[in-house]
DNA sequence: AATTTATCCTATAGGATTAGTAGGATAAAC
DNA sequence: GTTTATCCTACTAATCCTATAGGATAAATT
């Protein structure tokens, strides 16, 4: 399941690529658009600001406003930062790696290549889509 | 990302599809040898007895068998009862559908296409994929 | 310079979920 | 009737999620 964070971050990253112009956005304007706490908001516009997807503007007519292209951003890039690993499992993580405790031998589980499997799938979904999909789509 | 539960409980079906034969396995030798806690193991076994994968036999010689054959068995079905939704929001579960209520209209909501098809990849691999595929693979 | 506006940032609270534990009840076999 | 093994409810500790509080900082306006 998706947390909230990252839901709301897509969606708040989608706002700001409908702006097609540059002016910055204000927190209290997305929140309201979108329908999510402000000061929620404001954490998770923190956080993609700090991992490079946004800049901000501080003072009047301050807001946030994207550093790239929508169509440069894709959601795999997003997903990892608000998310974490898109990997069901942290043993087929390509970013998040870490070893099953109870796993001896990664080979010999037989959940593993399904995991494989299951990540590979999604992996192409998300990196394949860009922000720019996300706005486009009908 | 998986739980324990779910990751455990596809552990302990494989291991029961292995032995080929019908005598219950109990749930000490299942959790020895998937290095899995026997109490939460326990919790777990019960559940997917009651879910209909498993049966039981109490006292000496008891245990839990199969109660279909390995090939039968769909990754998706078992998902379903340990971890809940495939979907990763509720909006797009087909199981376990619930309204978003920060989405006026799920149409114009800029994430559900892409929600739509992650779900559907992984139904795909999921539902295609067997207990007996689990333990084939090399 | 003072005020207003809006982000920056840390801390924290409350609730939900997860992972696991305790311990007795029940039923089957010997 | 003793042993064995599942059945079942309840509980706990830790972690994570969602959200909020409140002051610090910086930019623009007056």
């Amino acid at each position: 399941m998706l947390s909230r964070k990252t839901k709301y971050g897509l969606k708040a990253l989608s706002y700001l690529a409908r702006c097609e112009e540059d002016a910055p956005v204000q927190i209290s304007v997305i929140s309201t658009a979108e329908n999510i706490s402000l000061k929620f908001l404001e954490s998770i516009l923190l956080t993609l600001r700090k991992a490079g997807f946004l800049g901000s503007k501080k003072g009047k007519g301050g807001g946030y406003y994207l550093l790239k292209e929508a169509k440069d951003i894709s959601i795999a890039e997003v997903y990892r930062v608000l998310e974490g690993p898109i990997a069901l499992v942290p043993c087929v993580s390509l970013n998040f790696y870490e070893k099953c405790d109870d796993c001896p031998d990664e080979d010999k589980c037989s959940v593993h290549g399904l995991m494989i499997q299951v990540r590979d799938s999604n992996l192409r979904i998300l990196e394949n889509t860009s922000l720019e999909d996300l706005i486009n789509k009908i």
